[in-house]
DNA sequence: CGGCATCCCGAGGGATACTG
DNA sequence: CAGTATCCCTCGGGATGCCG
């Protein structure tokens, strides 16, 4: 009973891991880990870091991964205060897929679309030779 | 030129890759995609399989999943018409990283419930010994 | 079976202003 | 600097009905 064989999916609905899931599966979520594997970073440099993204979605994707025990938040009590965040060691076992489904996205883009092209033009079986 | 040095980056919101990101980072699209892994299958046997799916959200994702040339549909002219889906080789490609995401949550569903209770009760500093 | 079309609602997230 | 607090509005996605 303590190993988990009929443990946990994501294919069902009511599963736990499904919520998990929802909230990694998220543009900003991905972009923030990634970035922060590399090296912990203050609030407003991930902020310049992360093109386009805005201050309350940062603090609610920055809330949700500390939530969940991905990433972790240092409060030092300096002048203007300092806010520190770092990848815990359970998020950086988690980044190493994290960052690869990036670069996997940069690596194909010229495969991507070039299948777009296609698609909108109509072409949605396989191409002839 | 033809090399690529300057070429793309997911942290750049003007950047193309941004987009596919943003639709592969996506609760169905991943569970999609980590099905059809196995196998092809066909829209309603898809549908079963993804618990909590309605049908106009499959068909959305599958679109765009074929669209950016991950899914290939392949229309059978049987009597009720058959539809099956499949991934590309580009897509095939992909779905090792897909599968281990869900995978890493299902295997670490323990340690992140553990932290969602720690950070809940308002514990969000370093847990004591 | 495998969709498409329509209606509709609630959450996500941008913009802006204010604070310790 | 690192947020919190509102307003507001889009749009993702559920429910339902119809079609080839």
């Amino acid at each position: 009973m303590n190993e988990e064989q009929l443990s946990y999916d994501v294919y069902d609905d009511r599963c736990p891991t499904r919520d998990v899931l929802a909230r990694l599966a998220d543009k900003w979520a991905l972009l923030v880990l990634g970035r922060l594997e590399r090296e912990p970073l203050r609030f407003n440099h991930l902020k310049r870091e992360i093109g386009g993204i805005t201050q309350k979605v940062l603090t609610q994707t920055l809330r949700r991964l500390e939530r969940d025990g991905f990433v972790s938040r240092e409060v030092y009590a300096t002048v203007p205060v300092t806010v520190e965040y770092s990848l815990t060691p359970l998020g950086k076992t988690l980044t190493k897929t994290v960052t690869i489904l990036a670069r996997w996205v940069e690596d194909n883009m010229d495969s991507i679309l070039q299948a777009q092209t296609n698609f909108d033009n109509g072409c949605r079986t396989v191409m002839p030779g």
